[in-house]
DNA sequence: GCTTTGTATGTAACATGTTAGATGCTATCT
DNA sequence: AGATAGCATCTAACATGTTACATACAAAGC
């Protein structure tokens, strides 16, 4: 088939604040955070009515969101927050220890001492945030690190990959906070991740990801047990 | 702001045939296979004529081409089809690396002979394609390896995100199929990934990646200078 | 009571109309 | 001539109407 041919573009980037971008950070922020539960039905026109707009940009969102895995779609049917599939959940684990071990593997040649420094100063405030156990202000921070991780490495748009692909784990996180508060574990593994950066030794942050992860899919398992409403399989 | 509760869903998996998706495959293959040149303008209207469609259909392939960097749209002047970035190719060779490294790593340990057997079988396919110079049949069966790597770490879902990640590889590596064909060397490469996991060495695998993808980035510089109008930057 | 069939309902998918804004061209002024 | 302002044109974004289909439920048959 034969598609077509003709004009060329010049140059320009553009910020995006269409309305469906505003949409989807909302939408996606409120499933994130558990505001919208696992399981739970959304309805366009509902939406749309809240937000004060028309039901294409509620859509668009939804359709993003789909692709990201966080709603379910079924044609002709309804549109529902994604419950949690262990099995989704395993291979997004996979995928974010594969990019951060990378990525920690190439922050450790190229990070500067400022950098550290920040990274050390997040820390900091993620020890405040943990005393107070201030759940929130902790987990923003825990994303921040995560950020600037990816962000150290130099390579351009690869803390939006890390961040789509961290969106069902994020999740999880969230629901497991509430169940059981592992700040302080976590905080140790930061720091050895942080440790590792600074003495240039990404296999000790390996394993130490690793740790954390089969730690975090025992916790999984046991808030199955508890809420396996929010679950699918 | 609260968003709404009620009703849920049960069970199920629907096989999504909607228009939208088969309009997403053909202008995803066509983008990738070059049949629409990077910088070209994509007109919906006539693309919706062309396959007897509306616009709705249309903008939705179109929004999932951009979050995949395969279209650039422009608000109120137009969309087209991406050109390539250098910074972005080389963020998604970094992604692929870190992914199909750590799904050797895993497929070392997990895969059966039988797997093996049948990624030797592709690689003697490959070797005729190759002799043939048939360059299409030769992409598809590294596609189809690489497919089978992800596949064989037995992770949910992961050859869907590796697939994803790899486009805009996959669409430098078919243009420089036309300027200077590999495939004698990227089959040795094929070869040493084939006994790496045979031999549960991920190791050398992850060197040969590595080798394969500077060699790749020389290309990629070579194509600029001849090709500048497919680059942006 | 249990299964089956028909029907009503609700939704995503799709079609199409409208709006706002970006670009490019042209006419006007200096 | 070069810059500028106004205007025509084109497009994505958005709004809204329509359609086809999946589900739920109720009525009918066994």
């Amino acid at each position: 088939m034969q598609l077509q041919s003709g004009r060329h573009f010049k140059e320009q980037k553009v910020v995006s604040v269409a309305r469906k971008d505003q949409v989807y950070t909302i939408l996606r922020q409120a499933i994130i955070s558990s505001q919208l539960a696992p399981g739970e039905a959304i309805r366009k026109e509902v939406i749309a009515a809240q937000l004060g707009v028309s039901r294409t940009p509620i859509s668009d969102a939804i359709n993003r969101l789909a692709d990201e895995g966080l709603v379910e779609i079924y044609p002709q049917t309804g549109t529902f927050v994604a419950r949690l599939l262990l099995d989704k959940i395993e291979t997004a684990q996979f995928v974010r220890a594969a990019l951060e071990t990378a990525a920690i593997r190439r922050a450790a040649q190229q990070s500067t001492p400022e950098i550290i420094a920040r990274m050390r100063q997040n820390l900091e405030q993620q020890k405040i945030a943990a005393d107070r156990q201030d759940f929130e202000q902790f987990y923003e921070l825990d994303e921040a690190l995560h950020d600037m991780i990816s962000d150290s490495t130099g390579l351009v748009g690869l803390r939006e990959i890390t961040s789509r692909e961290r969106s069902q784990i994020d999740r999880a996180r969230r629901l497991l906070l509430h169940y059981e508060t592992r700040m302080s574990e976590t905080l140790i593994e930061h720091e050895a991740i942080i440790s590792a950066i600074a003495d240039k030794d990404p296999e000790r942050a390996a394993k130490t990801m690793e740790a954390h992860i089969s730690q975090m899919s025992k916790m999984l398992l046991h808030l199955r047990d508890k809420r396996p409403e929010l679950f699918g399989n």
